[in-house]
Order: C-alpha cells, then sequence, then structure tokens
DNA sequence: GCGACAG
DNA sequence: ATCTTGTCGC
C-alpha cells in the first residue's frame, strides 16, 4: 500500500545539500542581544506571488510607538528557487532585499512575517534576512514550523514557551494576540532577542490576531498584487 | 517505520 | 503562498 506522500515535485537533494551548508555557514553570523535602543521605526516585511513564478515582496516602516504608517515600498521579480520548507528564505531574500534598497526611512528593526530561530537549524528567514542585512529583526509567524508547546490560555496576551523537539531549548514564545485565535509564533532572529521580539510584537498590537507591521506589509501586498496583475 | 513540513 | 462559497460567532 502507498504511504502518504505531500504534494508538489520532490526537492532535489543535491539543492538541498548545498542550500543547508549555506544556511549553516550564515548561522554563524547569528547574535542575540538586546536592541541598541529604543527604536522609533519598525519595518514589516512581507511577501505574496502573483503568478507561480513571481515574487512580490513589501516593506512597510511604521513609527514607535504611535504605529503611523511612515513608508511602503515594494519589489516585483521573477523567482526561480522552488519551494521547499526550511528553506523559503533563498526563494524569497532576493526579492526582499531588493524591496529594502528602496526604503528611504531606515528602520531600526524588523518584523519579518516568517520565522527567526524557531527553525530546524535555526535560520528562518527572520535571521536570514537580519545577517543579510546586518540588521536587528525577529519573525512573526502564523504557523509552526518546528518545535513542541503546549497551548497558551485563550485570552490575548497569554504566552507560551516553544522548545527544540529534542533539546528543550527555548526557540521562540507562542503569543496569543486576540482572544480565542490561533496564536502567533515569535522568534528572534538576528541582532535582537527574544525579549524584544516580544515586547514589540505586543506593542504593535491593535486588536488584530496580527501586529501592524506585518498586518499591514500583508495587506499592501495584496493592493500591489492587483497593481501589477492589471499592468 | 511514523509524523511534520514557515510562506 | 494560491485557488475559492458559504458559514459560524462575537
Amino acid at each position: 500500500m502507498a504511504y502518504y506522500r505531500p504534494p508538489g515535485p520532490p526537492p532535489d537533494p543535491v539543492l538541498v545539500r548545498e542550500l543547508t551548508e549555506r544556511q549553516q555557514q550564515m548561522r554563524q553570523q547569528v547574535r542575540h542581544e538586546p536592541l541598541p535602543g529604543e527604536p522609533r521605526l519598525i519595518a514589516g516585511c512581507d511577501s505574496s506571488f502573483p503568478t507561480p513564478d513571481t515574487i512580490l515582496s513589501v516593506f512597510v516602516v511604521l513609527q514607535l510607538p504611535t504605529l503611523e504608517l511612515v513608508e511602503k515600498v515594494y519589489s516585483y521579480g521573477p523567482v526561480d528557487m522552488p519551494y521547499v520548507p526550511g528553506f523559503l528564505s533563498f526563494r524569497e531574500a532576493p526579492n526582499v532585499m531588493e524591496a529594502f534598497s528602496k526604503l528611504k526611512n531606515p528602520p531600526d528593526v524588523i518584523m519579518v512575517d516568517g520565522h527567526g530561530i524557531a527553525h530546524p537549524r535555526r535560520m528562518g528567514i527572520a535571521a536570514h534576512l537580519g545577517v543579510l542585512l546586518d540588521m536587528p529583526t525577529f519573525g512573526v509567524a502564523k504557523q509552526k514550523l518546528t518545535g513542541r508547546f503546549t497551548e497558551p490560555g485563550t485570552e490575548r496576551g497569554s504566552i507560551a514557551p516553544l522548545l527544540d523537539n529534542k533539546t528543550d531549548e527555548v526557540i521562540g514564545q507562542v503569543i496569543r494576540s486576540k482572544d480565542k485565535v490561533l496564536p502567533l509564533f515569535v522568534s528572534p532572529g538576528h541582532r535582537c532577542d527574544q525579549a524584544a521580539a516580544t515586547r514589540l510584537t505586543l506593542a504593535c498590537l491593535r486588536g488584530y490576531k496580527l501586529p501592524e507591521p506585518t498586518r499591514l506589509a500583508d495587506h499592501w501586498a495584496e493592493q500591489f498584487k492587483k497593481e501589477v496583475r492589471e499592468a
């Protein structure tokens, strides 16, 4: 009898080997520390795919603590790399970097849609981008990639630690950002620690499941997507 | 062998 | 991520 097999073409083992190596190389550059000072500008980063082979990445910059939107930019281009769980960054980072270069207001920290170190090799896209940009970054994901946790309380603000499946090391925090909705997975990326990642996530909540940076980046990605599809 | 698998 | 209608709950 046949056994379960995830949909889509199987990942090329040769490619996976190479990416794993590059990823572990980058991991050695990751640092976790408190933010330099009180951040004034925080960016939100997210990507969408208007077509199967094109990517559109967005950056929004908000003022803290008002959460007022001060800038939004995007980059649209082709994607070559396929999506392979655990190697998302190699598929999205190139275009994300292009989008970042368009910002006129350099943020103090970046909130990325995806995981920071809550990753099999501690190199989620937030950590990956942090190393490439050499900037403070942290990840806010809607789904778990790795680790285990006990369900946090159902009330907004409840938090539970995300632990490494094998070592019990704390790799992130599971946060209930809104009453009775599925929790968020927050983890530091680069030049940022868990305390700062968690504090900023909570400071950016406005009644929605997603914190403003990520929520707005997601929102504008949707708008820009319509634009490029018409053009 | 079995389950899991960000966006 | 993306493709999609109706439907449940506050």
